[in-house]
DNA sequence: TGGATGACCAAATTTCAAATCTGGTCATCC
DNA sequence: GGATGACCAGATTTGAAATTTGGTCATCCA
């Protein structure tokens, strides 16, 4: 029994999709998911507008492809790092470095933020799939902490959902951005030390493992990464 | 020289003041500020609407005295709290405060949160003084890390300034409520609990005061607070 | 006579329907 | 049989009229 592709997806050129692909991500930073139109999409890709439908069934879920492969390549560079660096593994780092990512790339940022402009297409289920970043993101986290706990570098003695809460919130709340002090404007990468350190303080065990624990760690870290990309494939 | 009060407000009476604020209270709370109008408040303090503007000069300046009593109000609870017992002028435990009250009254919760919906009336100078969140929180919250810093509760060796924004970054983080998490939904006590562990481990320093450096901590910190409420004073 | 009042005004906001736009379809074309 | 763009219904925007509301002040008593 042979994959029948055409039945589910009639005959359509990989390369087209990343023609419209490209031109909606551009069109996404340059004017925000609402203004986007999927008319201004296919005259960018130099094509038909119906042929926009003949790859994704709503703009949505165009979006949400887009949005999805973004995330994939961001924890396919994170993962790099980690395999680069076991000591990136560990929550203080693992934290700062979404931090710092979400604060670089503009479609990520607009996810974490919540950006109902640009956000529209991932509130929704695409294709039956959970939305991206609830269940991706939360999932994803949920099992770091489980990891980290397994290793020691988290106490067990205090409630998983207490520590996934902290990691949330102090997240969220760096990303804000705090209140803005008056004064002074950290940058992105002090902040982001700041938040590696926070976290670090709050919730790491004193327990400062050796070279070989530090790579079972990062094993660890780098499946649960591993499986958060696999769902965001197409 | 007599103090001639007559020249800058003419005469009013203190106790119908009392019956507007009440008023402007009752409706802010049930219809949020945009909603008021001056006439309802007018007409549920039974007055007339001009006499409102004997009183203060703009709707605004009403709101704003309004939430300046409320904050005064709530820097005193805590200021008796902290006499009560010393140990509630540590960093986590002032912070968990902070979060516990703007929690529970809906009226600072709303200044907060940013809720511009009542806000309105914060985001100007109230007849030449600051605004009052940013520049009364902020101050107060400058003065605190630096008696905390004074006292050796907190690292003299960081910036006071990332002191101050990490604290106002996860105490934003917290009230924004993370991204709630989809499972268990931690009430408020829980997550001013782990707020006030967070900002004890991240910023705290493990020197364990005496009774009496808690009491002269307790001092400074009581009148870092007396400070922020004078200004709140009309 | 000076504090209290509410009719009054300009500016802001809301309404609401017409005009426009846009996601998605499908008959037609190549 | 894949590609296309005219076409449609529903959503959004527009804009002007209608309404609301913050703030004023001439008038009114106590």
């Amino acid at each position: 029994m042979t994959l029948d592709r055409s039945a589910a997806a009639p005959q359509t050129d990989p390369a087209r999709a990343e023609r419209i692909l490209a031109a909606a991500r551009e069109l996404l930073l340059a004017w925000g998911y609402k203004r986007v139109t999927v008319d201004e999409i296919a005259r960018r890709a130099r094509i038909g507008k119906g042929t926009v439908y003949l790859h994704w069934k709503t703009k949505q879920l165009l979006f949400a492809e887009l949005l999805r492969r973004e995330l994939h390549e961001e924890l396919g560079a994170f993962a790099a790092e980690i395999t680069d660096d076991p000591a990136a593994a560990l929550p203080g780092r693992v934290v700062r470095e979404i931090f710092l990512q979400q604060t670089r790339n503009p479609v990520t940022r607009a996810i974490h933020a919540g950006d109902s402009e640009i956000l529209g297409a991932l509130a929704v289920t695409s294709a039956g799939r959970p939305v991206i970043r609830e269940l991706g993101f939360h999932t994803l986290l949920a099992r770091l902490v489980e990891v980290w706990r397994a290793h020691g570098l988290m106490a067990v003695t205090v409630p998983a959902a207490d520590q996934i809460y902290t990691i949330d919130a102090v997240l969220t709340g760096f990303i804000t951005g705090g209140l803005a002090v008056p004064g002074e404007d950290l940058g992105p990468d002090r902040r982001a030390d700041l938040l590696g350190r926070t976290i670090k303080a709050a919730l790491e065990t004193s327990a400062t493992p050796d070279e070989a624990a530090l790579r079972a760690v990062a094993r660890d870290v780098l499946a649960a990464l591993g499986a958060a990309r696999d769902v965001l494939v197409t």
